[in-house]
DNA sequence: CTTTTGTTTAACAAATTTGTCAAACTAAAA
DNA sequence: TTTTAGTTTGACAAATTTGTTAAACAAAAG
């Protein structure tokens, strides 16, 4: 079936996207998306058939953007420090857009693991590690499993913007403030990664 | 009206809290959390009316049980050091248990900010992050603003267990190792925290 | 043993959400 | 202009989830 491109679709996978992922609504209905995007709810399944798959979809695409986002980030050849440095901007600059998308892939990845834990990305992670380790025999890094390495370091980027709501309530920060104190962040956390 | 106490009405309150917080099923329907109890779908109605009433209360008691903990850490008269050591362990105790609690609380924090946030924190966090400037001033912690040192902090005792299942993927571990994993944290953070 | 009262159950009703279909519409092709 | 084919819409049907009610049940009180 040819198409005449009205941009219908593109703006409903859009819609849902940021209803999902900006805004955290992730159980948002057919009804919910089509008003925010100011469409008939009818064509939702016209393009996507059922809710299902355009959620899938959606997500499908939302994981492999960010995976491979972060994958040119591990596989740039620049120096350890620097691709830190990188990976810390990009990862704070991508969070900051779409805060719920990694809760959004963790809670799916707990729902059906089976699915999603298939194509490991096993030996991408293996070899950052040992260039993790090779840091850590050259001192540059403090030396610890490589592992804990890993989750301090998505820890600290990744966090605070989940706990977001929470924190600006315990801090009485407003949007503009908070978004301020995680700009000031990606120096603190390559700061605190190589003390 | 007086009551006989069959232990339904708790066992259903558990139960929900189980699925809730422990395997993250936030979204489980009445009759998914009668069949985790092995009771009738209406008992759920008998008990509490509604399903939102059921959920608002599972909320609420776990939101103030996790903050009272905290608090009695928080509000202990021990040296500074040894009480950040004392709640990384309860932290980290705690959150293994109901990994997917703080992840409800944001949830839901997030869909209704005027509801829970009202009766905030603002006194006690305060207080703790005077202790907090106190060490830096000291020499014990290095200096930045409280305020991301608390993000620190919590970053790091949290996120490995809400993102658990991603991680034991990428890393290829079973449960049993990756609580290993958490429990080797706790000396950790701690190093992190004081270089 | 009978009554009382709280508990449990199944059947039913209501509400919400999703999916289908035919008709109306619109822009490009013939 | 008429035709064609994709798009949009409203009405309807199906599925799912929630809430209610009356009757069955069980344990304590009389």
């Amino acid at each position: 079936m040819s198409t005449r491109d009205t941009g219908t679709e593109q703006l409903i996978k859009d819609t849902a996207k940021h209803l999902f992922f900006a805004e955290g609504k992730l159980h948002a209905t057919t009804q919910e998306i089509a008003d925010a995007a100011g469409v008939n709810r009818t064509l939702v399944n016209y393009y996507f058939r059922s809710r299902d798959i355009l959620f899938d979809q959606v997500f499908t695409e939302a994981q492999e953007g960010f995976v491979c986002t972060l994958d040119e980030v591990f596989e740039s050849k620049m120096p350890f420090k620097e691709k830190i440095r990188n990976l810390i901007s990009v990862f704070i600059k991508e969070t900051a857009q779409y805060p719920f998308r990694q809760l959004f892939i963790i809670t799916e990845m707990n729902r059906n693991v089976d699915i999603h834990g298939k194509k490991s990305r096993h030996k991408k992670v293996k070899l950052f590690m040992e260039e993790v380790e090779d840091e850590m025999n050259k001192g540059t890094l403090k030396k610890m499993d490589p592992r804990q390495f890993m989750l301090n370091l998505f820890s600290l980027m990744a966090h605070p913007f989940l706990t977001a709501p929470l924190h600006k309530v315990l801090f009485g920060m407003n949007d503009e403030e908070y978004a301020t104190l995680m700009e000031d962040r990606k120096q603190l956390i390559y700061e605190t990664i190589f003390p």
